[in-house]
DNA sequence: GCAAAAGTGTTCTAGTTACACCCATGC
DNA sequence: GCATGGGTGTAACTAGAACACTTTTGC
């Protein structure tokens, strides 16, 4: 069956870049290898066609479950592409968004038209396909952009974290040196983190205490006029 | 003619919120009045469908001077909006954009698809097309937060213009009053504006010194790490 | 001379930065 | 007992907030 229109349509795809931190809070990224023609064998951002019945939302939420495997995570709008020639095939705008995701919770699993899921540094990225190294680039700085004022680098922790964690993440995102006594006072002080009375296990020096982001308080805190800032 | 596929299409659009002040210094929005079916006669943003051979930016571009005339303005990406039924005719998915101009350097003239064009104060909406209330509502918060931390500002205003005007832009959009000193010295501290030694002319009272906002000493600062703020 | 907006500094307060040592645990 | 990261407070500095009167022009 075949569906025909009065004037042509551009193609329309949503891509997602995956962020991720591994276990020494370096900044990872979720690449897929195409499995399919074009740039079959390269590695890519995550993504597929819209169907008519998603919003573009869905869309993003479901093609990052097909191809990844990948569920119920912070997933946020982050720019549209459309240059004219940027897919060989033919006129294909881009939706793109940006995932941040907590590693440990997930084992990644390539399927559909994904041969293969894996994690990339942040710093070294092979050769992607289309404009995805362009959008890739977009994204980072989102991130970097975004992290200052919004609570967001608690999507890439685990649920239960210690202070010095936090601190390596924003760190890491950053690209810059934290004093961490002042790092500490500053997000303890917004009363946002809770002490959950744990202590961090297995490591072979002094544990460190786990807290907890505490999402309601955020929110009425923020409601109140309050504005997040590291 | 007809074009055929092997899958549905959504369509694609781009619409324009463009931002203006008037000589009070309110914040306006400029509307075009619809033509054409679907919403015949009501309000709406300008805007229309991509062409194949036209980057998303360019569509935005020709759109607005089609249907307004209006050309050569600050213009940036907004949000994508693609609900399912935001359109009753089909699926069709938008890329928003929102420009700011000068108001002074134009006159509107509607043209094409829409029966009428007009500035409207941004306080005192009529009922908007499709989904279009929610567009604006995106693009002011996205300039009441932007215009604090980028020199977007000046955009809306002549090239040359006054401390107090600049003032009172800041003052319409953040929708608060800011002390006037505090203003000057904060301003003229960063060293972006240049006295051209010109006076106001026309006014009953002291004629105040007119000013020009130095794009190129904005763009040597900022790659030496300096960040706008007000 | 009066109305209307332009122009101008200082003090006080709050927030940010810089900085070094002891503590608890595993091996 | 030693290596490793955890945890803690204060002083100096800087940036932001509050605040009122004189000046210049047109009518």
């Amino acid at each position: 069956m075949n569906y025909s229109y009065k004037y042509p349509k551009p193609s329309v795809t949503v891509d997602c870049v995956v962020f991720g931190l591994d276990d020494a809070q370096k900044l990872k990224i979720l690449l897929i290898q195409r499995g399919i023609s074009p740039y079959e064998g390269k590695w890519a951002l995550p993504g597929g066609f819209i169907k008519l019945d998603e919003s573009i939302e869905a869309a993003a939420v479901r093609e990052l479950k097909e191809e990844t495997g990948i569920d119920r995570v912070f997933l946020e709008q982050l720019y549209t592409f459309g240059e004219v020639n940027r897919d060989p095939r033919d006129r294909i705008i881009t939706i793109a968004y940006y995932a941040l995701i907590n590693i440990g919770e997930y084992t990644i699993q390539a399927r559909t038209d994904a041969r293969n899921a894996e994690w990339f540094s942040a710093k070294e990225l092979p050769d992607l396909a289309f404009d995805h190294q362009k959008i890739l680039g977009v994204a980072k700085q989102r991130l970097k952009g975004k992290l200052r004022y919004q609570p967001i680098g608690f999507e890439l922790l685990p649920t239960k974290f210690t202070l010095t964690q936090l601190q390596k993440l924003y760190e890491t995102v950053l690209e810059q040196k934290l004093d961490k006594r002042n790092f500490r006072n500053k997000i303890l002080k917004m009363k946002l983190l809770v002490d959950i009375e744990e202590m961090q296990a297995g490591v072979s020096h002094r544990p460190a205490k786990l807290y907890q982001f505490d999402k309601n308080r955020y929110k009425e805190l923020e409601q109140a006029g309050f504005n997040f800032e590291i």
